[in-house]
RNA sequence: CGCGGGGUGGAGCAGUCCGGUAGCUCGUCGGGCUCAUAACCCGGAGGUCGCAGGUUCAAAUCCUGCCCCCGCAA
């Protein structure tokens, strides 16, 4: 098997255990293209996205180009002269001159079992929906968004207390080492590939600010699932005392006495004990194991419960 | 200079506007009650009020500077 010469493209974290992985694999990472910096969290500070901070970390070369057509960014990759392009959540579509260039193509590594889960937020989405499992895929890359012709795939279970993020890592690493394997079969003129079945294609949109709003009607099983799909970030919130107030953790009671939990009207919060915190769905309790009041650190329920004086019956999300 | 919230016994909070006895819920320790409990009753310990300076007879509270934590937005 030859060592490949090879750039690659990605921008955020779920892209670095890749980067590491190629980095002592056989292969040559030329070049790392990432979005451009740009003024972020508080303060509005320029900060350089995660694979930019690896690639300077072990100097390897950084490309930021504002447009993939750019002549400055193309002058680079002619000197370059990549024999293969390997993406990972870079953040934008690769129009098709790039995809064309390398000889042996373009691949990418998506966080779903393609053609499930097409679009920006695969992670986010599996977990929201409650799926019990998920995967990564490397593919061909195409025009069309996610839609390449699959060339590996591994299936990852997903447990019912994962979150978005402990799954994001798990599929992060999975994926970095899927992704070598497919390298390493270019490399050495074995990869085959499939067409997607048409007839599975389903989409993760980005995710849209109005659903971090947590509807007390809904059944406890979808709220938790909502939760936990959007921890760690973006978050899904509730309305206490006018304020914001982040759910970050729940579980599912199980087995729980009849007397403590009468039935009560959506969003309405029971503590037990001043230790667990408990708030009324549409079909039963949710245990709020962790919140975050706006401005303050994430505290357990039980702890958020103590410094306020809940009148009886008071609802979360009015 | 993007907008905003906060730092008070071990935890979470009130008290700050209007300066004058350190308060609440939980935990903890000791005792009691109950068939029992995530229950209840009684009692105790535990605080340089983020740091430094200033004003004052007197500062958690007013003034100045600094440190730290966090939410929005990106």
């Amino acid at each position: 098997m030859k060592a490949l010469h090879l750039v690659f493209m990605g921008t955020p974290l779920f892209a670095v255990p890749v980067l590491e992985l190629l980095r002592t694999s056989r292969h040559h990472l030329a070049a790392v293209v990432t979005q451009p910096d740009r003024p972020r969290a508080r303060g509005r500070r320029i900060c350089f996205s995660p694979v930019k901070e690896w690639a300077v970390r072990h100097g390897v070369e950084v490309l930021q180009p504002a447009r993939l057509l750019d002549d400055h960014f193309w002058e680079r990759l002619r000197a370059i002269n990549p024999a293969l392009i390997v993406t990972a959540a870079y953040g934008k579509l690769l129009p098709p001159k790039l995809l064309q260039y390398p000889p042996l193509g373009c691949i990418n590594l998506h966080a779903s079992l393609l053609p499930a889960y097409r679009g920006a937020a695969p992670i986010h989405r599996a977990v929201m929906e409650g799926a019990a499992r998920s995967g990564v895929t490397v593919m061909e890359m195409a025009p069309e968004m996610d839609a390449g012709n699959i060339i590996m795939q591994m299936e990852e279970p997903i447990a019912l207390d994962d979150t978005a993020g402990t799954l994001h890592d798990r599929l992060a690493e999975a994926g970095a080492r899927l992704l070598l394997q497919a390298v390493d079969a270019l490399a050495a003129g074995t990869a085959t590939s499939r067409p997607q079945d048409p007839a599975a294609i389903s989409y993760a949109p980005p995710l849209r600010p109005e659903e971090e709003i947590i509807d007390w009607h809904r059944g406890a099983v979808s709220l938790h699932n909502q939760v936990r799909g959007m921890n760690p970030w973006p978050g899904a919130y509730t309305i206490c005392g006018g304020k914001r107030l982040k759910v970050r953790r729940t579980a599912l009671p199980e087995q729980l006495p009849e007397k403590a939990f009468p039935p009560a009207p959506p969003g309405t919060i029971f503590c037990t004990g001043g230790k667990t915190l408990y708030a009324a769905t549409g079909d039963g309790p949710l245990a709020l194991l962790e919140v975050q009041p706006d401005g303050k650190r994430p505290m357990s329920g039980g702890e958020f419960y103590c410094g306020r004086r809940f009148e009886p019956g008071c609802r979360l999300g009015t």
